[in-house]
RNA sequence: GCCACAAUAGCUCAGUCGGUAGAGCAUUUCAUUCGUAACGAAAAGGUCCGGGGUUCGAACCCCCGUUGUGGCUCCA
């Protein structure tokens, strides 16, 4: 008998040879119609493979992403099945499981692949799974699987195996198909009942553009189809939402070729947008002592020479400018932070100072490879939400605390309520990689942990995801779609101080070296734009909302009383216009909540003699008539409440 | 940057075999003066992404470039 240690810490016995799925059988058929995968003793395992000594275990299902995992993973594997089968002769690259479902690499040995066959490769996946083949493992010897794969002219998978150590290869094998793999797999192919194949790419052999070219298939499959036609759905919902359509309907921002490659132009509409975001960060940023300032756009090239980014990223950014002078060169400013130190420099600088908190919504210029570019979300030339702090390295975790605050409420305000930390801290098997003292760095993570303690938020800790100069806080939110973005970044600095060589006065009359803290609750002003559209679907709260309320006469003959009603809501500061077109009601009723105009006042005969428009609300219908001012007062009245709460 | 695909009216898109440009919406004008999601009629609107080539003739075929999309690699 042996013991297995279940995750809530209880205890029970098994014979030896017991698999996790007769495990799960023996708690409940229902778990064991529901797991998909397990690991044993912190190594992943498969279900049906025994275990044959005291160890833990963990069970997962459809809602763990390990179950996910698996599930999509086998999904690879019965791609591939199928693909052999209906071009016989295709050789196998690598096929893996990701976030969204899976994909194979494939050299069709000739035979072009097209969307065209997609239906065709669904049907028979699904004529395959429906086979319910086991899927089995095997362990095998080095030498006898370059043999196998070898007669089978599978030359990419022989080159996997000749890095692999002897011993450690194992294959899976379902119905006619063997394939090369770690695993861990479903117990048989049965579970997978709704299948899509999505899309196909280019992708060369190990990422390498010298190397062959294959074709990559990307699939996704579900255990139930209801899913698979939600899934779709979602992704229909997000192409609507696509932030680079809604910013040229909504006449946000544009690109040009003649201006260049992701430069982003702001139309009017957006312009004034993201004058409001700003705002209302200054405002907040005002009450935790930032102070602002404002730097050029271009620094002499020593600057980042001095900070050492044109060492790393010179060859590959906006090149030199040159002037007449000879020798003389200047950069496009690729980030804020170098302009910052020089700020800390221009006055000789006491420990009462601190901390230092200077911020700037400055527009940086990086070359961004062209492939990468993307709507707002990836470009050229943006402008971050940039502070820096200087201070002591004790006043790293109440710095700390403070920049959450400023980024708990943002996320309050706009809706974001589902957000993850994540804390990347060194690699502690190989401190020499980072700069500063391990002293300082401990202080610091040990900093960052606790105040992410503090504030209650369940942090994910990296080892080894820390820059090579300071750990560091970054948040995820998940929008209105589940779609996850990054978002604020909190990040010490232990590199650029040293370099410019800061320095303050302390209590002690010495000199002591600040520690820096880079912080932007946005991450980029376009960055955020475009994440806030597609998260809102273009309704932007009313505080944000380019126009918050337009009046719609009934006919030509209630235009003047129109212009008067919008007269005096301006007064109020509220955004406002007359759609005063010749059209029926019906008619401006629908473009405008087409538009994604928050209020409609309709005004005619009843509202002009009475003083008072009938509201609209968008997506609610008609609310009914109030006076002018109370209708001023209760949207004014909304605004304060969003965002001061 | 690499690979694949794309670019036609302000927008969304059609355009067969290479024979000289089309729809819906938007716009303008006319008509209408209307009560909570599309009234009607007419007009105007084109460097078919740019340049070169093949051809009697190119939106269409070929080459080069620009920009975009998806993927790969990258991301201070």
């Amino acid at each position: 008998m042996i013991n297995i240690t279940f995750p809530d810490g209880s205890v029970k016995q098994f014979e030896a040879g017991v698999t996790p799925l007769q495990i799960a059988e023996s708690i409940s058929p229902r778990l064991a119609q529901d797991v998909l995968a397990a690991k044993v003793g912190g190594v992943e395992w498969d279900l049906s493979r025994p275990i044959d000594a005291d160890t833990d275990l963990h069970l997962y299902k459809w809602e763990d992403p390990e179950g996910k995992h698996a599930f999509w993973h086998s999904s690879a594997h019965l791609l591939a099945e199928a693909l052999q089968e209906l071009y016989p002769g295709v050789k196998f690259g690598i096929g893996p499981a990701i976030e969204n479902g899976f994909y194979y690499d494939i050299d069709t040995n000739g035979h072009t692949l097209t969307s065209a066959d997609f239906s065709a490769i669904e049907k028979k996946m699904i004529e395959l799974a429906r086979r319910k083949e086991p899927i089995v493992r095997a362990e095998i010897s080095k030498a006898d699987a370059l043999k196998v794969f070898g007669e089978r002219g599978e030359e990419y998978k022989c080159e996997l195996i000749s890095e692999l150590e002897d011993g450690s290869i194992t294959t899976y094998t379902q119905g006619a198909f063997t394939d090369l793999c770690r695993g861990p797999h479903l117990p048989s192919t049965a579970p997978i009942k709704a299948v899509k194949i999505m899309s196909l790419a280019g992708a060369y052999w190990r990422g390498d553009e010298k190397r062959n070219q294959l074709v990559r298939v990307y699939g996704i499959t579900f255990p139930k189809q209801k899913m698979l036609d939600e899934y779709l759905a979602l992704l229909e919902e997000a192409k609507k939402r696509d932030h680079r359509k809604l910013g040229k309907e909504m006449g946000l921002f544009a690109f040009s070729a003649n201006v260049g490659q992701g430069l982003p132009l702001w139309l009017p509409k957006g312009a004034a947008l993201r004058d409001r975001l700003e705002q209302f960060l200054r405002k907040i940023q005002k009450q935790y002592g930032y102070q602002q300032v404002i730097t050029p756009h271009i620094g002499n090239k020593n600057l980042y020479v001095t900070s050492g980014h044109y060492a790393k990223y010179g060859k590959d950014s906006f090149q030199p400018i040159h002037t007449p002078e000879e020798g003389e060169e200047y950069l496009l400013k690729p980030m804020n932070c170098p302009h910052h130190c020089e700020i800390f420099r221009a006055a000789p600088r006491s420990y009462r100072e601190l901390p230092l908190r200077l911020a700037e919504f400055g527009t940086v210029y990086r070359y961004e490879q062209s492939g990468e570019l993307h709507g707002l979300t990836r470009v050229r030339g943006f402008t971050q939400d940039d502070a820096h702090i200087y201070c002591t390295s004790d006043q790293i975790k109440d710095e700390f605390l403070k920049v959450m605050d400023i980024i708990l409420y943002i996320f309050k305000t706009l809706k974001f309520d589902n957000y993850e930390a994540q804390i990347s801290l060194r690699d502690p098997n190989n401190k020499e990689k980072y700069i500063g003292s391990d002293e300082n760095w401990q202080k610091a993570e040990q900093a960052i942990i606790e105040a992410c303690a503090e504030k209650g938020i369940n942090a994910r800790t990296e080892l080894g995801e820390a820059a090579f100069y300071g750990p560091k806080l970054d948040f995820m939110v998940k929008d209105a779609l589940g779609r996850r973005w990054q978002l604020g970044t909190i990040q010490v600095d232990y590199n650029l101080p040293e370099r410019f060589q800061l320095e303050y006065t302390g209590a002690d009359n010495q000199k002591h070296r600040p520690v820096m803290i880079h912080r932007a609750p946005f991450g980029s002003m376009e960055r955020f734009v475009a994440v806030l559209l597609e998260h809102t679907a273009g309704k932007f709260p009313l505080w944000l909302a380019p126009e918050q309320a337009i009046i719609l006469p009934i006919s030509e003959k209630f235009n003047d009383y129109a212009y008067e009603v919008k007269r005096q809501l301006e007064q109020q500061d509220i955004r406002v216009s007359v759609d005063d077109r010749n059209e029926k009601i019906g008619r401006k009723i629908r473009d405008n909540e087409l538009n994604r105009v928050p209020y409609m006042l309709i005004v005619g005969e009843k509202e002009m003699e009475n003083g008072e428009v009938s509201v609209r609300k968008q997506g609610e219908g008609d609310k009914g008539s109030v006076k002018i001012t109370t209708f001023a007062a209760n949207l004014t009245e909304e605004v304060n409440n969003m965002i001061n709460q």
